[in-house]
Parts: C-alpha cells; structure tokens; sequence
DNA sequence: ACCATACCGTCTACTCTGGATGATGCAAGC
DNA sequence: GCTTGCATCATCCAGAGTAGACGGTATGGT
C-alpha cells in the first residue's frame, strides 16, 4: 500500500501520504499515521524507498521508488491476490450475538446512507477522471454501502 | 466477541471457543487463537468471567460469565454501534493501485465463488436451526459474496 | 507396549494501534 | 515589528494483536 501510494505521489513525505491515503484507499485499508513513518523508514533501510531529509527546521523526509521499489510494487501487482476481506463489521458482531434489532438497525441505516452519499458524491464529481482502478474500488465501496442498506433496512423490518 | 462467545457456550474453555468461533463469528471477525487465552485471562482478571482450573493433566481453565460479565455484555449489546466496518480488501488493494484487471478477477471470482457455496450450503442445512441474529449475519455474508461477485465478473469482463 | 494422531496450551518476536506530546511555520491583528 | 493562535508536521510510548513455532497430554488402534 505504501509503495503504491508513493507510485502515485512520485516523491513525498510521509505526512502528504497521509493525506492523500485518508481521501483515497483510507475508505477501505487505513492505517495509523505513526505507521507511514515507521514504514517509510523501513522501506527505505530494506532499498525500496529513497530518503530525501531536509537539513533545518521541520527536517521533512521526502521519499521516493527505487529501482528496487518499482520491482516490488509490480511483482505483489502481478501475483493476483487469493484471500479474502473479512467484513469485520462492529454493527454486525452485535447482530449476531443477540443485540435488539430495530436500534441497532436504525444507527447502521443512518451511518452507511451518510457514507453511500460521501461516495456518490465523490464518484459524480471525479469519477471520470479517476484512474480505472481507482474508479472500480470507489464502484465496489458504493455497491456494498448499496448491500449493507439494504441488509440493514431489512433488519429494522423497513421495505428495502 | 469473547463475553458473546462463553455466554454461547455456557462453560468452555479457550480451546473450545476457538473451535466455536472458526466456525460460526470467525467467517466475518477473526482473532489469533492464541488471543483468546490472554483474552479470557484478562477478562477474569477484570472480574468479568471465572475461572475454573483443572489440577492435574492438561491443567484446562474452564470459564463462564459473571454477573458483571453479563452486564458488560448486555451493556455493549445495548448500545447499538454506529461505525462502519472497513472492506480491507486484498484484492481490491490490487485493483486500486493498477493491477491487471483479468488475472485478478478471475482469481478473486474463483475464491468468492467458492465461499459463497460454503455459506449457502450451511444455510440450506442450518439455516432454520441457528438463532435469528446468527442466520441474519450469515445472510449478510451471502449477500456480500454475491456482491463481490457481481463486481469481479464485471471487472473481468463477464457479464454478471 | 507402542505409535500415530488428535487435542490443548504457551511462548517469542514482531507489528500495529491509539493517542499524547511537542516542535515548526504562517498569517492576522495589534 | 510582535505576539498570538492555528495548521502543519514528526516522534514517542504503552499496550494490544499477529503469526506461527513449540511442546506437552490424552486416546485409540495395532
């Protein structure tokens, strides 16, 4: 994910990454942000990554693919994942060990129509200028907002 | 997940819930079965379970809840969630970050496929039996599969 | 009696998380 | 010019979780 984000960026420091991973694949893979660091730093001892440090005041370090690093971030693209996600869903795990069902299904309704809605938002406005698999991953985030509605909606005893 | 787990089980040891959890909450939220010992372990000591230890031979620790164990679990059953899970999807990682799009649907199609039978064959057989939230989370794990794979025939190019 | 196999618990090294902490830079108001 | 306040940026720490190796205990078949 790290290199990838770095692919796209071309140079950047750690703390940029954050931001563009909170817009972007922070929808469905986040990380902690003292981890980009620690994970710059260990790309970069491991060759994958470039390090750039400022000398003076917020001493920025700014990082860039090595050969080494571009070689790595195709070879995990072109070995096609098997496994699966897990779903890993809090409301969910309440559902299954015996929450009530109409609250419950109430507060997840509200939450995944808010987050259906940030989406299309997004896909409106820049889908036709995301790269495609950018495109594809916000598309597979809105069905499945889509499919928890619906689930959710079904739960609380509402017509979907 | 683990007070949800022994209030399932009655009794158990940490052995047991494993086999429980792989099974049935292990489909959509996993955790190291070696967790699970230090889990219980901790929750005894915060007075939520007891415990009960063989003497001799494997020295099992049997546990079940408290009175406060039961609180906590109702307590947390009862304050419906509002976050939303993540997908945290390896394949759509992948995708996302500009792998070739056949190879990986094909591979993603194949494994979605094959878990989607796992689930459908276990609500054919158990579906009726299981309790209402049980066979509602396995629901929502169905509907998901069909969702991935709706998605992954289209991104190879299938019709869905 | 022995062996293969399943059952069961613990350990270690490492990664990741959540959140606090503190420093730097910039711009607006005095 | 100077302070003050806010956004930017980096680091640190304790504790939780992960991956998987390892080792001990029971059981049934030969």
């Amino acid at each position: 994910m790290v290199l990838g984000l770095v692919e796209n960026a071309g140079r950047a420091t750690p703390y940029q990454l954050k931001q563009v991973a909170s817009r972007s694949v922070g929808n469905f893979w986040t990380i902690q942000h003292a981890q980009l660091y620690t994970e710059c730093e260990r790309l970069a001892k491991a060759g994958l990554l470039s390090e750039e440090r400022e000398t003076g005041g917020r001493r920025r370090r700014t990082y860039s693919l090595t050969p080494a690093g571009v070689a790595a971030l195709d070879a995990w693209r072109s070995a096609p994942a098997t496994e699966l996600g897990e779903l890993r869903d809090p409301g969910l795990l309440q559902l299954f060990f015996g929450a009530e069902k109409e609250p419950l299904a109430r507060a997840q309704v509200e939450s995944h129509a808010a987050k259906l809605a940030e989406y299309e938002a997004l896909h409106a406005s820049a889908g036709e200028w995301l790269p495609e698999g950018q495109r594809l991953a916000l598309e597979a985030g809105i069905a499945h907002e889509r499919e928890w509605l619906r689930f959710w909606s079904r739960v609380g005893g509402q017509t979907p």
